[in-house]
DNA sequence: CTCACTGTTGTACGGTTGTATAGTAAAACG
DNA sequence: CGTTTTACTATACAACCGTACAACAGTGAG
């Protein structure tokens, strides 16, 4: 008779693993969705794992579901902070905001669910206020550069915020009916719309 | 001894203002928390009815979300394209689209959820498609008008649909974190963007 | 090998969910 | 006044919710 190598009855893993796959996990559930899928069910059976583990990992679902921010936002920061993708040109700059892997429309769910977190939760909030800034920094700065280039005298925080407000809703738009405006025409609407602000202002008509 | 002038037991209205109330209801709990707070408990309590009365009058809680995106888009609307309302000015125009009661920052949680909604649920969509074509309709018509005025050659759709991605996207900001954007700062960059953006074109640098 | 540690499971719990349905009562009609 | 209609209430129900907790099992230290 042979040894009995019993299979393991469950893979035990790190903390920071399974908390990663956790958040993966909830992601998913939110995707498929909303925050009306973001149950601890949902989560755990997507996850592979048991009920108790989310109240283990992380105290409370809620908790995860900070997890699942600070995850979301810090990722897509990094990415997007990397020093050696300085975007060159107004057509990069609107690429790389677009090309954001998190701009995808199976992530529509997960931002509604999450906006609409933000404006209730002050740890949520605080959250977003740093994250928020520092991808305004990021993206004012490049924004300077292009002002400065085309002689445009403009308060980059000001074209930064436009850009970003324009791309939030685009995308909303675009993912909400995508028979009613295109991802490249997005692009389109967007790239122009900067090089409007950007213009260097014309003197005014003599009528 | 008088006559026994028994108090009725509840109040026995027509359908449709029962129904109107069982929206205004919803609105008001959707406002509240959100598409979690849209339950056949909290609805029912705020209108003040038994819990019954939903599938009575809709049939079910979905019918009912459907019927407060119907209404809520319609009203906004109605109240946009009434003609005597043309906005003369680029200043009207912003003020009036920002200016829409639906607009409201209590009213974020209701767009979050019906947004994530019409993503999902077909029937919306269609609706959806119906309603933002009518919107788009009637603001490319006022640029039209502008750009005319200002000897600028744009397709006005286009400059709509920027217009209009750009307010979603400045209020959901100023909605998510008044601490980052005011509705006057939004307005103004609103303002900006459209004045930029429907400028004559400008003669291209000598270099 | 033995023991302590802890990641993991499984279940139990009280509360809430949406809907179906039986019964009540108010209004409309003759 | 009597009858019919239907808006309305109230309850029942199975399914699901998030969390607590006790027991189990994989892992590393000694």
């Amino acid at each position: 008779m042979t040894k009995k190598t019993t299979a393991p009855k469950f893979e035990r893993i790190a903390p920071d693993a399974r908390r990663a796959r956790l958040i993966e996990a909830s992601i998913a559930c939110l995707a498929k969705g909303g925050i009306q899928g973001f149950t601890v069910d949902n989560i755990c059976h997507e996850a592979g794992t048991s009920r108790g583990l989310i109240t283990h990992h992380f105290g409370s679902k809620n908790a995860l579901l900070a997890a699942v921010y600070a995850s979301i936002y810090g990722k897509a920061l990094e990415k997007l902070t990397r020093s050696d993708t300085a975007p060159q040109s107004i057509d990069e700059l609107v690429d790389m905001i677009f090309g954001d892997s998190f701009l995808s429309r199976e992530y529509l769910n997960v931002w509604l669910a999450l906006w609409g977190e933000i404006a209730v939760n002050p740890a949520l909030q605080v959250e977003h206020r740093k994250n928020y800034a520092l991808y305004r920094e990021h993206i004012a700065r490049a924004i300077s550069a292009f002002a400065r280039s085309r002689g445009a005298t403009v308060d980059s925080y000001d074209v930064a915020t436009i850009l970003i407000s324009l791309v939030d809703g685009l995308w909303l738009e675009q993912c909400i009916d995508q028979s009613l405006l295109s991802l490249d025409r997005a692009k389109d609407l967007c790239r122009r719309t900067l090089a409007a602000v950007l213009a260097p202002q014309p003197a005014r008509r003599p009528t």
